[in-house]
DNA sequence: ATGAAAGCGCTAACAA
DNA sequence: TTGTTAGCGCTTTCAT
């Protein structure tokens, strides 16, 4: 015996009648089982069980005003990094029995305005977001809706929203530091797109700041190993004298790995290497790249766990700094000329 | 001016008020505009914009049936590969108006069942999963529910949820045939766990089948980078003689090719390596990697607007073949020895 | 072309 | 502890 074929999903009623009682009771069980006498919520199980009754997600929302699902939207899908944050959130979210729809944005302000409205439109009842930096529409759907929306892989207690991140500019400054202390001073920087990208403008902007005599050589590049290898290639071109190459994200980095040695540039015995994220593969790479760590992961969790009292308890969280630390793998060396 | 701010998010009956119309009306304005008079249609469409309304999704969803997002179900978000793929998805949902929620399996057929149903409670009106092999629970689950359900990156038509995919032996034989013909018989083998994973065995008994007198030996690594690295230095532990490594991913074989390097064996000069998925890293790597392109840009595509078409008007997709094609790139050449 | 009114499946007062 | 009942915001007959 299934359940009825044919005709249309068990509803409260049918388990009220078949049970017995009424539609209160059975949804008391549902949602404070402890109101209910032992005996008839037993009684009430069993039926719901027998006839595979689940309760319409839709009906919940419309009564209690809860959807049970949040909103993250992330520039893309293609970079590792924010894959691992999703994945991470997306379990912790679980957790906490809220579900996540994910939109793409392509770091394109006005796209991610939209894919909020569309978000919102549909019952997200929070949002996750990358950086401080959006469009003024996205600022006002934000102000006028009072959503709850964490801003993430970013560290500013005094922007509007409350973020849970690192802080780029430090972490960009620990990277140069390490490269300082090796002994190089003539830098070549190789960073993806600034346009939108405020965790790009903050690393740059730590690292203009670093002083201590060192010589700087900028390079934009597409994020992504291709971006990467172009840029290797850009670095070598101009004919100027390079100590080390410092890519502001992973990927990068070992899209100038592979652009290098496609030029016969050894690492770290011509130049050393290093990146900013530490992405499971920056491990394994030949060198093994000397990267930053950034805790993608823990700042899911924090992130998924700050949204969901928020969104529950309306309790709004607190400004969040993650830290994040330097990993000296085989891609950095100290310069030989100044030893 | 903006709408109210403390009060509630407007409904229907407000705007109803406003525009001195019924309910009724304004809902006809939403679903069916060419049954209201031009003048009370543009009037009341001020109303709404002027107000903000915004229809309840939950309402809407209450009514209909409908609930305008479908969930779809991978083994992991660390593989570039299924990143595409559900980048690829969202975007062609998008454009079809419906929404995507995204959950993970890790390969666990308990967690796809779990998480399958949590999908389906919540009100998912339909699934995308990867392969055909899934665990009684989940099976029974998707029959007795009978929502709309496409099984991806496999292809077999005798299968009983419709599959949208390519056929994985064949892209194994056409990798290995591709280093058949260089003159390599001696082939390593490496590939991910094959437990649960239907892909991974199909390539596997594909290769099995070629014949030609090739001589393989097998290795099972983890998915990812270290787990090829770890590959590569067991493929040359065991002091067999071998032409060419075969990855059953391309992440697999980026990951050999670093282990390779770390122990100093040069791809393609003492070894060809190749791959099957063809990422976007592929081209880039140093020696750029052979591998076996696999359509996922245009399976997300072809599985949004199938998954589309079942959910909307009941039309059940047929079986889709997507071709998968060599690609020959540095990191396989002839086998000199049998020059 | 428009409106009145009956639900959709559930939750939450309020009563008993 | 349990039941009755009034909505939640919308769609959809059925009248007009």
């Amino acid at each position: 015996m299934k359940d009825q074929s044919g005709k249309k999903r068990v509803n409260l009623r049918d388990v009220a009648k078949a049970a017995g009682v009424s539609v209160a009771t059975v949804s008391r069980v549902l949602n404070s089982p402890e109101a209910v006498t032992e005996k008839t919520r037993v009684r009430v199980q069993d039926v719901i069980d027998q006839l595979n009754f689940v309760p319409s997600a839709a009906a919940r929302a419309i009564n209690s005003g809860r959807t049970r699902f949040v909103g993250a939207l992330v520039p893309t899908l293609d970079n590792a990094i924010f894959a691992r944050f999703l994945a991470s959130l997306e379990r912790a979210l679980g957790d906490r029995q809220l579900s996540l729809v994910v939109a793409t944005t392509n770091s394109k302000p006005e796209l991610e305005a939209e894919k909020a409205k569309g978000l919102l439109d549909i019952g997200a009842e929070g949002l996750i977001i990358s950086g401080v930096t959006h469009s003024d529409e996205f600022t006002a759907l934000i102000e006028r809706t009072r959503v709850p929306t964490i801003a993430t892989s970013y560290f500013d207690p005094t922007y509007a929203l409350p973020t849970i991140g690192y802080d780029n500019a430090a972490a960009a400054q620990t990277a140069l530091r390490h490269l300082h202390e090796l002994g190089h001073r003539r830098v070549a920087v190789v960073h993806g797109p600034t346009r939108n990208n405020d965790r790009t403008q903050d690393r740059i902007t730590g690292l203009t700041s670093f002083g201590q005599g060192m010589d700087l050589a900028w390079f934009e590049a597409p994020i992504g190993l291709h971006g990467g290898a172009e840029a290797a290639r850009a670095v070598f071109t101009d004919g100027r004298a390079t100590d080390a190459i410092l890519c502001l994200s992973d990927v990068l980095a070992m899209g100038v790995q592979f652009g290098l040695q496609g030029q016969g540039i050894k690492v770290p015995k011509d130049v050393s290497l290093m990146g900013i994220d530490d992405l499971p593969g920056s491990a394994v790479s030949v060198p093994s790249l000397s990267t930053v760590h950034l805790p993608v992961q823990r700042m899911g969790e924090q992130a998924a766990s700050a949204l969901a009292d928020w969104v529950e308890h309306e309790k709004r969280p607190e400004n969040q700094l993650l830290e994040a630390h330097l990993i000296v793998r085989a891609s950095t060396v100290p310069n030989e000329r100044t030893q």
